[in-house]
DNA sequence: CGGCAATGAGTTGTGTGCAACTTAGTTGTG
DNA sequence: CACAACTAAGTTGCACACAACTCATTGCCG
């Protein structure tokens, strides 16, 4: 993963296609690695919560925004029901949520925070901070990769 | 995914721990919104080939670097046995890939490619073009986007 | 009103990703 | 040489992630 800079001169000039495949692959491997690599320090920092990383995504959005349907939480994180209905059943049996049927709309399910889900918020307050000291990177650095990251998922959605 | 600025005064000021914990949750979370929205694409791309993402990463190293034992690739693309040697069973079964044990060292195995494997790589050549399109990005940023992202991997993996 | 497309949630099947473990082969040390 | 420590692959079990599907409910349109 070493900075190989280009063989192909000066610096935005048309490359090669050899070079962009590389480039490519070098960004996209990137983007890969260090979502994994995230994964991996957030497992540990969560271990004591008996949460996953997508769990506690899913507890954030539930800490910040009260009671969703289903369907909200899944435009928030970008995941479909597929993925969303087994992970709430887990939570629900973890006893930090509960999945209450919409009495206007019948094919709607609200989740809701149970006592011990919300009160597990005051346990999770230490993660952010350690997770940002973890990554190593300036404040500037880290709007700088969010603001990319963010565009590049629109755009990539667009698509 | 809007860009909410800080409540909290001045740029690099010290963060309270609730902005701290937004900022968290939105690098972290864009991080794993991009990758999965990168997989989308690559699906798509890769369709005709018949390869997962990971198996294009795996691909990628074979066509670069010939050869190689199941740990240096596991090394390259940051996985493990557990995750690479069913993926290998099924590039074999593809017939993309051969593997032999190795003579000196009876434990190691060598990934070769096959004909087809090593044919594969020209139907695989217009893809990068595409998926840096896709992205919409700058070179410049793309290059900015790859180095913080290696910084990162690099520094979450010592942690 | 009746029917039919659209919607929200859930299920099934496949493919990662990783921890923990097993198995077989290798190396270092007394 | 013997034997413990180590190493490379593979296996098992669990949790995403997503495509493709089912099922029930809702909304719309003639």
């Amino acid at each position: 993963m070493a900075d190989s800079p280009s063989p192909s001169g000066s610096p935005d000039s048309p490359l090669a296609d050899a070079d962009l495949l590389r480039l490519d692959h070098q960004v996209c491997f990137s983007l890969h690695a260090a979502s994994r690599a995230f994964g991996a320090v957030y497992r540990d920092a969560l271990k004591d919560l008996g949460l996953t990383y997508p769990q506690y995504l899913v507890m954030l959005v539930l800490w910040e925004d009260g009671p969703l349907p289903v369907k909200s939480i899944g435009e928030r994180l970008r995941l479909d029901s597929g993925t969303l209905s087994p992970l709430l059943k887990r939570l629900e049996a973890a006893g930090l949520v509960r999945r209450v049927r919409s009495a206007e709309d019948e094919r709607s399910v609200g989740v809701h925070l149970t006592d011990a889900g919300a009160a597990l918020r005051e346990r999770a307050l230490p993660v952010p901070r350690r997770m940002l000291a973890a990554t190593g990177l300036e404040l500037s650095e880290l709007r700088t990769l969010r603001a990319l990251l963010s565009r590049v998922t629109r755009t990539l959605d667009e698509a």
